[in-house]
DNA sequence: CCCTTTTCACCTAGGTGGTAAGAT
DNA sequence: ATCTTACCACCTAGGTGAAAAGGG
């Protein structure tokens, strides 16, 4: 009913644990969340969003080229774990005629600004996370209906570590070799485009 | 109830008949539409859209230095002339909590995409358009609540007529003075920025 | 010592009017 | 002759990891 768009490389990161950068004022994940459904009833409304929680409960470090447990996990704070998708509320018609992109959502760590509630999703680093979709069918006035069970769907291979600075320097070089903001530090990027020139 | 946000930036255009670039692809207004709206039941949900209609029943040309009426207005096609906000539908309370801007809008001429209708406004070149702000208390499931009227708010100000090209020199330099993406354009842009560099 | 924050060059993405070519 | 289109250099706006600086 619920299939991950791009899984082909979220499995590429999660073979090496994948790392997501937090920062004060929010960072995009890459890979992205984005997911196709099927199976709503196409007159129905639903909000559908994305939670984050703790994906077990210990504190991590990246030592001697591994990733290993140190610790319990904080619990404090908690912060803002939930990101609605912008379209929602909508028809399961809208939700089941496209891709469910969460592109724009961002990872952000306790101490920054909390201020701009719903576009950032907020994290401790070195605590390993699981993302999590939500579909909720709501009534015309927004709220939940009752009647409906929430549905909850889990991809274990979009885990991540949140951190601060990349660790494994195989998720840095995956990074730099899909996500196109990165282009600029692509080792064949010179050679490829301007090498011909000058 | 109903204030332009940015009024004295539409005088300073309308003075000298304000015109719009339209293209094939679609091409954003400036100045753009953005309101202050107060008076609305902040729990009750609205749908705001600008709609756009011939001001006049006139063909124009620029002629002379000029705008002058050349035969009567073509009225075939019509396309779309209505464009809600993305933020639609919504409580009066968010309507109300901030500017309601619509920055994104973009005027289209006839002949190109309508596929990506909602994002567009059709119009045609050498016509004169009169936008106005509607605001439609909607129910819960989307549709007009009949009970209530549908308020509509109109700004002579915002008149303008679409065109291909420009054919005022003073609203070119009006656009370019004001609008950040033609700083390039402007005379003084060289010495003040790099003047002291080089 | 380990982790976080700031700043930076470099990129993606897309909004400007100018200009020359194209269309009618 | 007049209007439209396609392309361009130049800008705004903002997403990258690297590297250096800051903090406990």
């Amino acid at each position: 009913q619920v299939y991950l768009c791009n899984r082909a490389l979220w499995l590429t990161f999660h073979r090496h644990q994948t790392e997501m950068i937090i920062t004060k004022q929010g960072r995009r994940m890459f890979p992205f969340l984005s997911f196709n459904i099927s199976g709503l009833d196409p007159t129905a409304n639903y909000n559908i969003y994305v939670d984050v929680s703790l994906a077990d409960p210990n504190h991590w470090r990246f030592q001697g080229g591994q990733w290993v447990p140190c610790g319990k996990a904080d619990s404090n704070g908690e912060g803002n774990k939930a990101y609605m998708h912008p379209d929602s509320p909508n028809t399961g018609a809208h939700w089941m005629r496209q891709e469910i992109s969460f592109g724009k959502l961002k990872l952000a760590n306790n101490k920054g600004a909390l201020e701009s509630a719903g576009q950032m999703v907020v994290v401790q680093s070195l605590h390993r996370y699981q993302p999590r979709l939500n579909v909720v069918e709501v009534h015309e006035d927004g709220a939940e209906n009752a009647s409906q069970p929430r549905q909850s769907f889990t991809f274990p291979e979009t885990q991540f570590v949140a951190v601060t600075a990349y660790q494994n320097t195989d998720i840095t070089q995956l990074k730099i070799d899909h996500n196109p903001f990165a282009k600029g530090f692509r080792d064949n990027y010179d050679k490829i485009y301007t090498g011909y020139d000058s």
